[in-house]
DNA sequence: CATGAATGAGGCTTCATTCAT
DNA sequence: TATGAATGAAGCCTCATTCAT
């Protein structure tokens, strides 16, 4: 008993992380998470002082490590690209449950959402930083590339929830169609 | 003891809807909404089989009664009423925090899931009746009305989040831009 | 509302005796015995003062009423009959369910247990007279027919466990040497 | 508070057994064993999944462990002994409720059934090495020895159930006419 | 470091019982 | 006479948390 396992606070986020998706919220116990990562309960313990700090851990990691796989599509950014790429279902549907779910959390949790507020915010940036290099200017007069991040960041949102809640939502003709959107707005900047 | 209360299951789930928002998924305890409703846990089992039910019902609840109030704006419909009317925060903080909870909770309930569906399918029905008195035809070609209600849908509940979460979020200056992006492909319609 | 059911205390002492061996004695609540009943929960506080009430008047019930079919074979007692007839599974495994699930009652209840002794020492005296039919004297010198009465009470009860319990056990071969014992017990009389 | 107790789970089910009697199945509560145990009702539930698994735990023990102690008689059989030392009231009055109250469980739960029924097999088997030692022959031509185990053995469970339900069975006497019973047919073999 | 045993508070649920109608 | 709404106590069970080893 009691030997070292060789396993990281890192393991058990992401074990964490899988039992919030995969159980909800209500059903997310330490004793899940245990059983996720191949530990004891009283392993988490050593690691995490409550089970709130768990949570909160969570919502720093994404903050800090999970933007960045996300948003590596930075690079080659085009039109659609925009949107499309975190908004697929196949690739990212984990990512968006926990990030809703995490939202949920924030409501009755000023830290978390504090936290949530950031990580929308720091969305919104790489979204302008994307736009910029699209658009040399705005499309529309009046409407600065700031509120154009926010307008595109809520969009992906809110067609998260569509794509996860509407089992007839159909992904693939939505794109196409967004895609004219994105070009129409494109050859009005010129 | 036992005496008639004269409280009806609208009462209850009314009461279970405020305490969902209050307390939050992980909080949500008969015993708050027993409190909450003024009554026992036990005149709870007596309208509601489980705790399931009640979140069931409170489901299928907004699918058929509050989807009215909200959506009586549909009357007046303006410019950019199709977003804003839903979406300001003073007015529907409560509703909005409501229907994410649900939504989470929809992650790993499919039955709760499928309710949520409809309730986004009826939304965009909603909203494409409204575009249709307000615009003759798509303002872009090939995009057809359907794509912008949902377009619209998506950037409505996407924005609630971005309201909820943020503090420094300047609504205000939000609505006024997004109303010249609507007069924008409001005419590039003609 | 409130319309007479006509349904009396005898009915509802039945659907009681069914729910207790259908279900249990865990299992054995008042909502069940209304729902085979017919009536609702209020209507058996009509005609019981509690639910031990039910449960010390079926225990009456049966000293009364059950008895006097179940020992219709009183009339025809031939050898084995002294036994088979109140044993064969098919005819009365509810009646030694139920039978045994009265014992266990009352063995933690003193009023039942009493009542329990009162049928024991009938049904030991209704063997008695059958066997005062059959045997002129006892087979066997210093023992009464009281005490055979006993015996073959005993038996009767010990070996509807036996057939209740045991999917495998052979009642026909039993009761087929059961009559042999019986034979040679009455050639040992003359 | 979480200090080891020292406590196992063997303790735990005498402590159940020991409820299970005094209190009846109705009053047989995890409280109640708790308290017995000295234990908090959250320990019970780490060492026993459900309240049924203690009461299938609690058969278990009585087909492996209980037996030889009730069975150590085995070795210095004699002619009532046979019958009479599982049968005395003071003996074992603790381990015929408990059995009884086990039957009738096993009445709405198959699995405790079956035990019961293995239980009841072994007995046999034990009578029948019993008598083996006892008798050269069956007294009775026709009859088997796997026959008169199972007579006996039913003799004995309704006898208790006599001795339990009624005070004013006179235990002595009815063994003293037994006695002679079984002397009868010993001669008979011969 | 890690564990397993233990705790106690609290959650969901059932149930006997009451009472106004 | 019968009912349905309501109650509150108690039951089973889960869970975050603690602590000796």
């Amino acid at each position: 008993m009691a030997k070292p396992t060789g396993i990281e606070k890192s393991d058990l986020l992401t074990a964490a992380k899988q039992c919030l998706v995969d159980k909800g919220i209500e059903k997310f116990t330490l004793k899940a998470v245990a059983e996720q990562a191949g530990v004891t309960q009283g392993t988490i313990y050593y690691h995490f002082k409550t089970k709130e700090q768990i949570i909160l851990e969570i919502v720093q990691d994404i903050c800090e490590n999970s933007w960045n796989e996300i948003m590596a599509f930075d690079q080659q950014m085009t039109q659609s690209a925009l949107i499309s790429a975190k908004s697929r279902y196949d690739n990212d549907a984990f990512y968006h449950k926990l990030f809703f779910t995490l939202i949920v959390f924030g409501f009755t949790n000023p830290s978390i959402r504090q936290q949530i507020g950031q990580i929308l915010a720091t969305e919104n940036e790489h979204l302008y930083n994307g736009l910029k290099k699209l658009w040399d200017t705005s499309p529309i007069e009046g409407v600065s590339l700031e509120t154009w991040s926010i307008f595109f960041n809520a969009l992906i949102d809110g067609l998260a929830i569509q794509v996860m809640m509407r089992d007839d939502f159909d992904v693939d003709a939505f794109y196409q169609q967004l895609e004219k959107i994105l070009q129409t707005l494109h050859h009005l900047g010129k």
